[in-house]
DNA sequence: TCTATATCTGAACAGATATTCAGATATTTA
DNA sequence: TAAATATCTGAATATCTGTTCAGATATAGA
């Protein structure tokens, strides 16, 4: 930890720093990084969102409402789901202002909120498929 | 979960279908979904890819890299994280492909692998300013 | 009103995950 | 070679997460 090694121009500016318990080369670099850095309530808030979108059977319930509206039951049918699970699914995906939804007699229609889930969609299928192994079937 | 309401057109089709443990409607529609669902290979593969980026220290390292390549002991004093936690969410970024390294001496130098983490990065960030409540400090 | 249906909700359990700790490996320097 | 440093790794622990189950709410139809 203490890098002592790596030698670079300023050790010569505070030899008394190399006695302190903070180090010469670590600041320096540190405090050019630290500003890029993604602040931590930001970042909680990002992980938050790409936490929701880490679920396979959230991405297959986006998937099933990319191209219509429906409701919970034939979602939980379609996806072999118990429509417990589904609908404690779709609270997350409402929660995220992924998907919205509209009430019709004792029926819950859901769709997408907006484009972002399709291009977040296409930029990881294409990530996927230029690194990784198998190949995901996405036009 | 019988679906009896909602009436649709070809309930005069089968009547004996109504008797059937498999609803007529609900076949009609889950018919049509079923082939637009993302397959649960896909979609674990996907949400395992998402699941990396949900992770705010995950999210913090690499927006370190976005600017320049750092090594482990630089980050670690750069997030406030041990040596040995940023050691194994490097592991999970380089798994899923998305810094390379380079080593150099007893230094490891970590960079992002491609623009795509970028990509996605604006992407989020986009969806989050126009639908969430905080502000997320991106340019 | 009573029944059936669609959806939602909270509790509980199993499985996944992030950090810490201790120690291993590798490289540089004395 | 020995000591110091940078990084990595596996085990253990605390926390988080997804599903199921039981039951609540609400709406449509008899």
């Amino acid at each position: 930890m203490a890098k002592q090694n790596r030698p670079e121009q300023q050790q010569s500016q505070a030899p008394d720093a190399l006695n302190c318990e903070v180090r010469l080369v670590d600041l320096n670099i540190v405090r050019k990084v630290q500003p890029e850095i993604l602040p931590m309530p930001e970042a909680q808030r990002m992980a938050e969102f790409f936490g929701v979108l880490a679920d396979p059977n959230r991405l297959r319930l986006l998937s099933a409402l990319a191209n219509q509206e429906l409701c919970v039951c034939d979602l939980a049918a379609g996806l072999k789901m118990g429509d417990s699970a589904v609908s404690h699914q779709l609270r997350i995906l409402r929660a995220m202002r992924l998907v919205k939804y509209r009430k019709e007699g004792r029926n819950v229609y859901y769709s997408l909120a907006d484009g972002h889930v399709i291009n977040l969609y296409r930029e990881v299928v294409d990530h996927l498929q230029e690194t990784g192994s198998s190949s995901m079937g996405v036009e």
